[in-house]
DNA sequence: ACCTGAACACCGTTCAAGT
DNA sequence: ACCTGAACACCGTTCAAGT
């Protein structure tokens, strides 16, 4: 469509604001969206981003959200699938390190300040819980068929959680080096998170 | 010091700023610190901070290398203490949380975008590394004592700093609620860890 | 309803000039 | 050596005006 015969309202300018926004911080890192680069990028003024999102906090909160949303996608699909010969346990914490890793910029997002300033934002809060709440279902459920210790199954999600996220953490903010081998490392770490919670 | 009488150098700008950033931090997060307020705090004119510091990063980049410096302070004063009924580990894994809870802010800059635009600085790098390699040389000693598993040792070190970063950043993120006990999670966290690399 | 261009306040950074 | 005030480029955000 040439830009004269384009219309005067773009098609879907909220959508195509997070799109944009995702691509600009895998290439850039997320100091590199600005409102008024975005605005270029998609054709628009600096103003009309603000008919979609109330500043740039919520565009980015936005953008967090989707992040969840697909990373919770991908868990579920794990979940579901068959497991080929590794524990369930083990596969999933595996899968959630290897998204940090290949969206690296995005991760920081979900769980930076951007985000975090705006703890209200209900999209944001419900992606975030399911992502726990579907952890601590699992945990539930295994506790139910005995196979991991008698407690509180919920301190139990949060402790799998703290591990991936904490391994995913450094190693997306570069605090690992040396002769580690990161897929050795990520198999140590599900690995002696279930040990440590399995009945003994 | 009267404002007419005091001299036209200011004593030590450089400890001032660092300083005088922490104090901003602690108050009101790291955006609020801007150069030109940090300038006027200290009475002195906005292109005065560029005198110690080539731009706005490497001055969050010292703090947060101080950061990690109070904390391996810390680390070390448990480590040399007598430990009162608490196994080591889970000792030194609660310290190491507790501290995130005490400067959320600070600790969020330790590993934030800020200080990772310059993992090159050698004071920050060197800061990190300490915190590492104290632990790293622990887990040498405990496996040699035959008290871990056999393994590597650097990688078992990594886990257990997985751990409870993950932690910290949950709790300092606000992504723990619900009616779980703080202190209980902590435990537990310590625990599982050093139950699943215990020798079995 | 949605978009535009102009304007405002604020920030990081630089630089010629002072002591 | 260290500090200053003025200036530049860039950003988030607002707003009266257009379609």
């Amino acid at each position: 469509m040439s830009k004269s015969t384009r219309p005067y309202h773009h098609g879907d300018l909220r959508a195509a604001l997070i799109a944009e926004a995702v691509a600009m911080i895998a290439d850039g890192g997320v100091d590199s969206v600005t409102m008024r680069e975005i605005g270029r990028r998609l054709d628009v003024s600096r103003a009309a981003p603000y008919r979609h999102f109330s500043d740039k906090a919520a565009l980015l909160v936005a953008v967090a959200a989707a992040g969840f949303d697909r990373l919770n996608a991908r868990l579920r699909r794990v979940q579901a699938a068959p497991q080929a010969g590794m524990a369930p346990l083990e596969r999933l914490g595996e899968e959630y390190v290897r998204f940090a890793l290949e969206h690296p910029a995005h991760y920081r997002l979900m769980y930076g300040r951007e985000a975090l300033s705006r703890p209200d934002n209900p999209e944001l809060r419900d992606a975030a819980n399911t992502l726990f709440e579907d952890l601590a279902a699992l945990f539930e459920a295994y506790q139910a068929a005995g196979r991991i210790r008698a407690g509180d199954a919920r301190a139990q999600a949060y402790v799998a959680w703290s591990a991936v996220h904490g391994l995913a953490s450094l190693l997306t903010d570069g605090q690992i080096h040396g002769d580690v081998e990161v897929d050795e490392l990520i198999r140590l770490t599900t690995e002696t998170v279930a040990t440590g919670l399995r009945v003994d």
